[in-house]
DNA sequence: GATGTAATTAACGCTAAGTTAACACAATTT
DNA sequence: AAATTGTGTTAACTTAGCGTTAATTACATC
């Protein structure tokens, strides 16, 4: 069995230790991009959707902090390992008080060995996380996640992103009611507003496909899966 | 609309921001105090006891990060959400750092409508919590608020969102009798008026679904729901 | 029977949700 | 790079039905 090969995106404004990191990840089979700030990561990540951010603490335009807690507010990385690199001297506890949702701190000065022992624990852990959840089967419609395709009746079916995370939450607890607000979270972020009536326009888009019968709304409060 | 109108205490030095964030608080149906600094923020907060108390972080006299350790000292305080106010350019590890145990930090400058949804969220996390049970069962009649739904003799039905909060309220005493001013701060919140009929109508709507038997009238007081 | 309070109805206004089309932006293809 | 397609969001309008009012009737209590 093939192993599969993990995007890293490491993170700092030296120069020097992004190609010392970068060296010593490739020649471990790791996929590496870099960025030298914040804001630079956020950007890449979107893009390629790195299994593991390695983030420094200190750095110019946005810190590893704030870039932290950004990501976590976007549904996209949740379930990216981020890691923190920390210089000897800065206070762990000042890091992990913030609550940055971070999964490990690596401090400074790093030996290849050791960072590379740690990122494949962590993605063990990860990865049994992750194989859990990925399979959804309610009723007469199933929830692919890795494969990002739902079958509906026994056909498979493609659906966009935004419907197919709202369709998940909803059957993840089938008869639950979700909420306006508590969509938006999950699947928009905290901070990401739009308007009212998006939520409605994907509800729509999905009963088109899945029929009228399988999300009801409840007024006033939000929508629940019925399960059939 | 309104739920409950909860309670927040805007703590900053600067009248412009104070009235800035009142407005659009009050707009949004929270009833709103304001502080100008950490001391005068206690002593407001001990005699309201707000839901949630905003604190800037840099101010005369008592700064917020001795204001929210000095609060979260204090068991009457131990529930209220605190979040701090944030200038990006402030270094984060000196709030974090001071482990002060603040709910939230959100940077400024404020878009009114991002502090509004990150407030609900952490109302609703924190409501989770308080509210231990999600299910009542009392009788012959279920209340699952989860799925918004109650199980009356067996089956189950929809009833819409006045009614279900005002049956909730009502069921979670069986017995006792509450008073019209006590159900309408309840269901309707402080300020919100409506006439005293209004009550009357949501309960007629309950007993057709329920049966005459299931709520009683104490005439010039209240209403009260008598387990069968 | 007078007075006040609650129940009952129907009707209405308003808010939340539904609907549709058009737009902005990304991703893909050519 | 241009064109095309796909996706997500907004905007504007419609619809439904919840929540409220108001007007009337019934019921207490004095």
């Amino acid at each position: 069995m093939a192993e599969k090969t993990f995007k890293i995106l490491v993170v700092d404004d030296e120069p020097d230790i992004l190609e010392f990191l970068s060296y010593n990840l490739e020649k471990e089979g790791f996929s590496v991009e870099t960025a030298e700030n914040g804001k630079q990561a956020l950007e890449k990540a979107k893009k390629s959707q790195p299994d593991i951010v390695l983030l420094d603490v200190m750095m110019p335009e946005m810190d590893g902090i704030e870039a932290c807690r950004t990501m976590r507010e976007m549904p996209q990385f949740e379930h990216t390992i981020i890691a923190f690199l920390t210089a000897r001297t800065e206070d762990y506890s000042q890091i992990a008080g913030f609550e940055t949702g971070a999964d490990d701190y690596i401090s400074k000065p790093i030996k290849p060995r050791v960072l590379v022992s740690r990122l494949k624990a962590l993605l063990r852990r990860y990865e049994a996380k992750e194989s859990k959840s990925s399979f959804l089967d309610v009723g007469n419609i199933q929830i692919d996640r890795e494969r990002y395709l739902i079958i509906f009746n026994g056909t498979e079916m493609a659906v966009p992103r935004k419907e197919f995370e709202l369709l998940y939450l909803l059957a993840s607890k089938p008869g639950k009611v979700f909420k306006r607000d508590e969509i938006l979270n999950e699947i928009w972020g905290r901070d990401i507003i739009v308007g009212d009536r998006t939520i409605d326009v994907h509800i729509r888009k999905l009963r088109e496909k899945l029929g009228e019968d399988l999300i009801k709304t409840v007024k006033g409060i939000g929508y629940k899966f019925e399960e059939i």
